[in-house]
DNA sequence: AATGATAATATTGGATCCAATTTAGGATTC
DNA sequence: GAATCCTAAATTGGATCCAATATTATCATT
């Protein structure tokens, strides 16, 4: 078998789907936005197969929600919804980061402090995210494990989007980054029990402030 | 075409998902079998098209693999993939048991006894990985989480497969009972942190086992 | 006989076409 | 003028058809 040096993306659906997945979690395609298939087919220059293939794979990821005859729409997540996927994270998060904690090294603790600094220098919002998700990941990678990762990512990507949707994704940054400190600390003097707790401390308090915007709009 | 009596399953892409789902997940499809669309499309009489969109699904389920113009194989995942599998199972299954504990109730804990006794009495392998689920999830579904609780399902299920290509699947039916009996009395004591620990060491101890039979191969 | 190139076959990926269902709009009635 | 029913447009779900690619079989050469 002749091996193919690198990919020339030549899957259509394959296309479709990553692009989709990019539209969607950067914010270009809106929570409750209706996807044509046909104004999908068009825009991306293919037919509408490909499109309803990506449209059921995102769909599996939970990035779409799908009605028979309906179409499909990105998908909006209820409140409890958004607190079960943050206690999914915290089982996640707290796991990878009692793996990682062993592994830890003088230069992984450089680069957060240095994604911590950039955070504190920064001060638009929509870079926050981007930085609080580089600081967890770059404390999480060294646990090693590639899909535990990539999963962690995804979720906070997602709920990221959600967040903002319930229009509480603020919870300060002030406060965020004083729990970023403590939980590097922690990592640094190799305390992971710890760790792991104010880690759960950190998310849980997200849902808190989740819950809070719950209740003043009822 | 025999028209299904009382079956309000009109979506055919749905049934195909479904249906292949459980056969991957009980078995009857091994791990490396090939899929090959046509025969599968013949075989639940319908087309093609609602075939490919239950692989595209699947796939992003992780049940299958699929190569461009090669065709979807069920999914075969390494030894380090399944180590990385029980890590995920470890922490959404301690998050899941810690959120349950304070909601269980007697009734609980009198099914979990049920499920053991019946796990005592079975001399069916096969019956032991449905009571073993059965156990688990009975002591996480206080939690209240459904979302939470399916993807456990769906992960312990998927494992099971796996677990049982490797052919290490029988860590003994005794050492895991004692395990179980030892997680229900901190659980009946309300002690989450011990029981916290005692599940993260037993789904370890698959990972041991797991571990042992790569190191007898090579 | 073994091996490598080449043609035939099988299988997947995508486009077009048709059927089923939902939604929108308008006529009719009260 | 508002509600209701009915028809027409729009949209999705599925089937068939064609193109691209991989696999297999055949055949020639060594």
């Amino acid at each position: 078998m002749i091996n193919s040096p690198e990919k020339a993306a030549t899957l259509s659906a394959e296309n479709v789907t990553n692009q989709l997945r990019t539209l969607i979690l950067n914010g270009s395609l809106g929570i409750g936005v209706q996807l044509k298939q046909e104004a999908l087919a068009h825009q991306f220059g293919v037919s509408r197969i490909p499109v309803r293939e990506a449209l059921k794979r995102l769909e599996a990821e939970g990035l779409v929600t799908h009605a028979a005859h309906q179409g499909s729409v990105v998908a909006s997540r209820s409140v409890d919804d958004l607190l079960e996927t943050l206690d999914i994270r915290i089982g996640l998060e707290s796991r990878a980061l009692v793996l990682a904690i062993p592994h830890m090294t003088p230069a992984i603790f450089k680069r957060a402090e240095e994604i911590l600094a950039r955070y504190d220098a920064s001060d638009m919002p929509r870079e926050w995210s981007e930085l609080n998700l580089a600081f967890h990941l770059c404390l999480y990678r060294p646990c090693g494990k590639s899909r535990l990762l990539s999963m962690i990512e995804h979720l906070v990507r997602s709920v990221d989007i959600h967040l903002r949707a319930h229009q509480s994704a603020a919870i300060g940054r002030k406060s965020s980054q004083k729990d970023h400190r403590m939980l590097l600390d922690a990592c640094m003097s190799g305390n992971t029990e710890r760790a792991r707790k104010l880690l759960e401390r950190h998310i849980g308090q997200t849902q808190q402030a989740l819950q809070q915007t719950r209740q003043e709009q009822h």
